[in-house]
DNA sequence: TTTTGAGTTGTTCGA
DNA sequence: GTCGAACAACTCAAA
């Protein structure tokens, strides 16, 4: 037992059920916790998740009585001079299991004693296998086979486990940045929002097989950005979910099952996992690109989510599926465009679920969508907002239609002042897409 | 080894 | 308006 033993947060910034705090404490009395802001971490991430990113440490190092210590570099660099300075023999973390994050703390352990307890996930990625000892590549067994294996139950953590050390004086040492982005509407950051945010929604868990999919209602649990940054560990809710909240634990499975497939295939994380999609045809059209990423195709439904994505650095999950089934199958343009752009402006982004998500649409992924499956934007607003509300919360240029008529405002006898004509003729679209896919199989 | 059942999220067309 | 079938085979997982 040595006198003291750096934590380093990365993704878990929470106290609460945090195995790697519960190790360092085994390990010594005295505990300095360490954040290192890495440019190639950050590079993906526009300001929005940045700044929710500085929120959640301003909360952690308040539970902390302002003894976080925060410091920008390369982290093979930072942590080994960090743990030298205050003499701390181990430097413990929960296991990053991202393509970036494997790399980076194989380097770094190269330098010092790094002692890996806990990882995001309820089950760790790699840990659920078949029979014959590979991964899974269906959801639905793995599914079956996540749910046979179990978890733990949360640990008993919290900041009262170790002294803290003060890394007052620490030459390099940094505040928090800005915590906000103007014009953005962002989260309340850290654990304690978190948690607040989880009890509120528990109450309506019930409703949540009804109104998930429809975006005019706030349906969903928007755990998505505390789950990114762990500020809440997914075993915590897990933990309170009933027998009847089948349809949310398997939604926490689908965030594990991506992990899981990225664990095993790091480089899908830029690649089509069906290699045989590498063929298809895309279109480099960066006009109609900006169209879509600025929300002026003319299509109420995908111009609300795209305009939702800036505004508040988060879209409702049905429509992040029909804005990126128009961008893959009604543009014609590169899953990995659109990847890229929502990587940079969501605040929950994540590159497991998100470069996955994406593949499902675009049909290269794991269980892809069939690939005559192609979504009509005009239908699925009309079925997911019914009334409308939705589109003209972000569309103010449609403020004034009434009802559900403004999914199809090229009806109306006036054309809506402002907004603009369809961009494509999506029935033509959709048929160019399925003739494209099926040039692939042949 | 072989066989069998099944596979997130949809649309369109024709009866 | 409502309903079922077609869309396309193919791969996966497990018995």
């Amino acid at each position: 037992m040595t006198d003291s033993a750096v934590l380093w947060f990365r993704r878990d910034l929470r106290l609460g059920d945090l195995p790697a705090l519960l190790a360092a404490s085994a390990r010594a009395p005295r505990v300095l916790g360490l954040f290192v802001l890495d440019d190639a971490l950050l590079r993906p991430a526009g300001p929005v998740r940045t700044a929710f990113l500085h929120g959640c440490l301003a909360a952690l190092n308040e539970q902390l009585d302002g003894r976080l210590l925060i410091v920008k570099g390369r982290p093979d660099e930072v942590v080994p001079r960090v743990a030298r300075e205050f003499g701390a023999s181990s430097v413990h973390i929960s296991s990053d299991t991202g393509p970036y994050g494997r790399e980076r703390d194989l380097l770094v352990s190269s330098e010092v004693e790094l002692v890996a307890t806990g990882s995001p996930y309820a089950v760790a990625p790699g840990r659920v296998l078949k029979d014959d000892g590979t991964p899974y590549k269906v959801f639905t067994p793995f599914h079956r086979a996540w749910e046979r294996h179990g978890w733990r139950t949360p640990a008993e953590t919290g900041a009262d486990l170790v002294e803290w050390i003060d890394p007052q004086g620490f030459a390099d040492r940094l505040s928090t940045g800005s915590s906000t982005v103007d014009g953005v509407n962002l989260p309340e950051p850290g654990e304690q929002a978190a948690v607040t945010a989880w009890e509120r929604y528990r109450e309506r868990l019930g409703d949540y097989p009804k109104t998930r999919d429809r975006a005019d209602l706030s349906g969903t649990s928007r755990m998505s950005a505390y789950l990114r940054w762990g500020c809440v560990h997914p075993r915590t809710l897990l933990a309170e979910l009933e027998e009847r909240d089948e349809v949310y634990r398997k939604e926490l499975c689908w965030r594990e099952f991506y992990a899981d497939v990225l664990w095993h295939r790091p480089e899908t994380a830029r690649r089509n996992f069906d290699r045989r999609f590498d063929n298809i045809e895309y279109d480099q059209d960066e006009d109609r690109f900006a169209a879509w990423q600025q929300g002026r195709t003319g299509y109420p439904i995908v111009d609300a989510g795209m305009r939702q994505l800036l505004a508040e650095g988060w879209m409702h999950n049905r429509v992040r599926m029909i804005v990126a089934s128009f961008l893959v199958k009604d543009l014609h343009l590169p899953w990995w465009w659109g990847a890229r752009h929502f990587m940079r402006h969501l605040v929950d982004g994540d590159l497991a679920s998100n470069q996955h998500g994406w593949q499902w649409t675009a049909g290269s992924g794991t269980d892809a969508a069939p690939y005559f499956r192609v979504f009509n934007p005009t239908s699925q607003g009309e079925k997911f907002d019914p009334d409308g509300d939705y589109v003209r919360r972000y569309v103010p240029e449609l403020r004034d239609v009434p009802g559900g008529k403004v999914h199809q405002p090229w009806k109306l006898p006036v054309a809506p002042a402002g907004y603009p004509a369809p961009l494509v003729d999506h029935a033509e679209e959709r048929a160019l897409a399925l003739a494209r896919y099926g040039a692939i199989k042949a």
